[in-house]
DNA sequence: CACCGAATTTTTTTT
DNA sequence: AAATTCGGTG
């Protein structure tokens, strides 16, 4: 066998399987890679294998993934293979990627130069104020329906021209919006996220010289995560590959956890028939978890129906069990929690090498009290990132404004933050400005702010702000993008305004801007540097919306939801909330493919586990402010018990905090201590039934032989059944 | 127009 | 529980 250094670095320490993915012949490529089967290196390997032995530029291979942070990931690892940086590659998120070519070329996909990309926030804020146009009331035509129904619709690639007049009269009221909300994106220049998508897509489909030249350039094209994939997307890989057809799939349909932001496992099912030379490889042998996880993890997601099917195995040794702690409510949840980190920590590992895995980032709170009151480091992933903040956005829309006075949201956004008295009222005389002459909001109160129309004071007060964004303008001109960020968080009054609020949360709104600069600093635009560098930057911002917390160097515990998890692995791992309702979700417990997905989700969350693995689930859990009886996750019941320890509250005697005297004098309680979820009840008029969840003391959702209904405990007059 | 307190309402997950 | 929105007052 030749041991020449290539074969060293791209193909040792590789199995049969994964190396045979890594070296096969161009072709369409569907690799089923479980959980911890080395599906990132073979990806990166192929990359490295590609350039090193079929001698392929770099730029001659597009890599798609679904997240940033795998994107910069694979990034380094690939350039640690090849030894020499990749910087100017195609590899990226498919948002991203997107982003990339509609910057190229703006024109014919029929943007104007400098469009702007909105988040889901600001994508929300656009549709209430086209409900307010439309004089439609939030109340009736909820703007996050509209949302979902614009969303929806553009991952499946439809236009509102591609929509038929719908019938139901909610439907068509839908569509209407979605007509018009594509209409004012038009007239403001900006591109929501699937919009990026959608318009890339018809950028390349619709124009063959484009569509020919990128074919030409991308032999290859490799996607990770690939039953993530919603319908423009797969579509979109299509165009890139349908010639050549190297397309290199690396996907795990156990893992699909997306599918309610339109992705489709089906997609695997439909690339063996759109590429009907596919070469299927499945990696099935597991380096991550013990057998003992790696059996229990197995045996849950054995429940599904809908399945590709695959066995993982591990050569590994057995481990210990998996630890199941039923805590009395969240604080002693986070409690136990803490406790074991603390063990781990003692006895000489790293905090990080730990994670505290949940449902929903609104449970990270607990832990949080918990880690901070012990002052152990730990730092939370998702939730609220730092490009999403408040303050940060109103930095970025005052650079907006002056990089380019006709962006209306960003007008909006900030003609009044800090307050300076321009109120709803004069807002209404400019948009009223604005759409009678068809111009920004920005020159219709230029031209206000000089006319009769408004009162002195309000024509005053515009007037004041129109100066103060071409100060910005005229004092930043030239200076580095660090610079130009400090000055116009000072010169606009943000800093000042937060300074003088003297909140704890000023102070923290304070500490984020005073990032920012620092933020720009580090940008480092990577992909052509066509725009301006501002411009870049605010882009940027908007489509990798950053790590909520800084510190990543510091040795830290991990938080996060089992949706960021995944791709992550860690040697000790507590999965929390293991409570029906909570996980699996109430509102995916109903229909059983919503259901799949939570046991995919749980799937992938206990395969994040190497050595050690905690479920963890409360018998009281406080939401939304309010105190439920919980029943244990039913996906706790589907790991065998074989492979379980139930840890038992340590160095307590009595139950947790008593419950408030206030709640045991509240009547009806003499049954509420058995009416509680699994209890068997009797209705007068509904017959028996089980008691499936309480909210408080005085609600009971009742399963009566199919029939599920809400009752209040104090009117239905309900026994409960020894 | 701004400010304050009351009322109302939370969709899980992410680009 | 918290955050946002609403409505009334100054």
């Amino acid at each position: 066998m030749n041991h020449d250094r290539d074969s060293d670095i791209l193909a040792d320490s590789l199995n049969a399987a994964q190396r045979e993915a890594v070296e096969a012949p161009p072709g369409p490529l569907l690799i089923l890679a479980g959980a911890g089967s080395g599906k990132t290196r073979v990806l990166t390997r192929r990359i490295a294998w590609l350039v090193r032995r079929c001698d392929e530029s770099p730029l001659a291979i597009l890599a798609v993934t679904f997240t940033n942070k795998a994107s910069r990931e694979m990034r380094g690892r690939i350039e640690r293979l090849l030894g020499f940086s990749v910087s100017g590659m195609w590899m990226g998120t498919f948002h991203g990627l997107s982003h990339r070519l509609l910057r190229r070329h703006s024109e014919e996909a029929g943007l104007r130069e400098g469009f702007e990309i909105v988040d889901s926030d600001d994508q929300l804020r656009l549709i209430r104020r086209i409900l307010r146009d439309m004089n439609l009331d939030e109340k009736q035509w909820p703007p996050r329906q509209a949302q979902w129904f614009i969303n929806g619709h553009k991952e499946e690639g439809r236009r509102p021209a591609d929509l038929q007049r719908a019938d139901r009269p909610l439907e068509e009221q839908l569509r209407r919006i979605y007509r018009e909300y594509e209409n004012a994106c038009r007239r403001l220049n900006v591109v929501d996220f699937a919009e990026l998508m959608l318009r890339s897509h018809e950028l390349l489909s619709q124009n063959e010289t484009l569509r020919e030249h990128y074919r030409e350039q991308f032999r290859h094209v490799l996607v990770d995560e690939f039953q993530d994939t919603n319908a423009i997307q797969y579509s979109w890989l299509k165009l890139f590959a349908a010639g050549h057809k190297n397309l290199f799939a690396v996907g795990d349909d156990d893992q699909s956890i997306y599918g309610w932001r339109g992705a489709r496992v089906e997609n695997i099912l439909r690339f063996q028939q759109d590429f009907p030379a596919t070469r299927v490889i499945r990696l099935e042998q597991n380096y991550r978890s013990t057998a003992v996880i790696l059996k229990a993890a197995n045996a849950v997601i054995a429940n599904n129906r809908k399945r590709l099917g695959k066995n993982l195995w591990t050569e590994g040794e057995a481990g210990v069990p998996i630890r199941v702690y039923a805590a009395f409510n969240d604080n002693d949840e986070a409690r136990f929690v803490l406790g074991r980190i603390q063990k781990w920590v003692g006895q000489g590992n790293p905090r990080s090498a730990c994670a505290v895995l949940y449902r929903s980032n609104a449970q990270s709170r607990a832990f949080e009290e918990a880690l901070v009151d012990a002052g152990m480091p730990y730092r939370v992933y998702g939730g609220l990132r730092f490009f999403e903040r408040a303050e940060i956005k109103d930095a970025l829309a005052y650079l907006r404004l002056v990089s380019s006075r006709d962006s209306d949201s960003a007008f909006e956004r900030v003609v009044n933050m800090p307050p300076r008295g321009i109120g709803g009222r004069t807002m209404e005389e400019v948009r009223a400005a604005a759409k009678a002459q068809n111009c920004s909001l920005w020159s219709a109160a230029a031209d206000l702010a000089q006319g009769r129309q408004l009162t002195p004071r309000a024509a005053h007060a515009l007037h004041r702000f129109h100066e103060l964004i071409e100060t910005i303008n005229r004092d930043t001109a030239g200076l580095p993008l660090e610079e130009v960020v400090e000055a116009t968080i000072q010169m606009s009054g943000l800093a000042a305004h937060h300074k003088n609020d003297q909140s704890e949360r000023a102070e923290a709104r304070l500490e984020n801007l005073a990032e920012l600069p620092s933020a720009a600093r580090n940008f480092t635009h990577d992909g052509d540097a066509e725009a301006e560098p501002l411009v870049e930057f605010l882009n940027h911002a908007t489509l990798e919306a950053g790590e909520t917390q800084a510190g990543e160097w510091e040795d830290c515990v991990q938080l996060m939801s089992l949706h960021s998890a995944k791709g992550l692995e860690f040697p000790l791992v507590f999965l929390t909330g293991m409570e029906d309702g909570l996980f699996p979700h109430q509102r995916n417990t109903e229909d059983p493919m919503l259901l799949e997905e939570e046991r995919r989700l749980c799937y992938v969350g206990m395969t994040r586990a190497m050595r050690m693995l905690y479920m963890t689930h409360a018998e009281v859990r406080r939401l939304h402010g309010r105190e439920h009886c919980t029943m244990p996750s039913r996906f706790l019941a589907e790991v065998p018990e074989e492979f379980t320890e139930h840890v038992r509250a340590a160095g307590r005697t009595s139950p947790p905090p008593p419950p408030s005297p206030a709640k045991w004098t509240a009547g009806h309680n003499w049954h509420s201590a058995a009416m509680r979820p699994g209890a068997r009840v009797v209705h007068k008029k509904f017959g028996e039934g089980t008691v499936l969840q309480m909210e408080g003391e005085a609600k009971v959702r009742v399963n009566f032989k199919g029939n599920i209904r809400w009752l209040m405990v104090a009117l239905a007059k309900l026994e409960v059944v020894k």
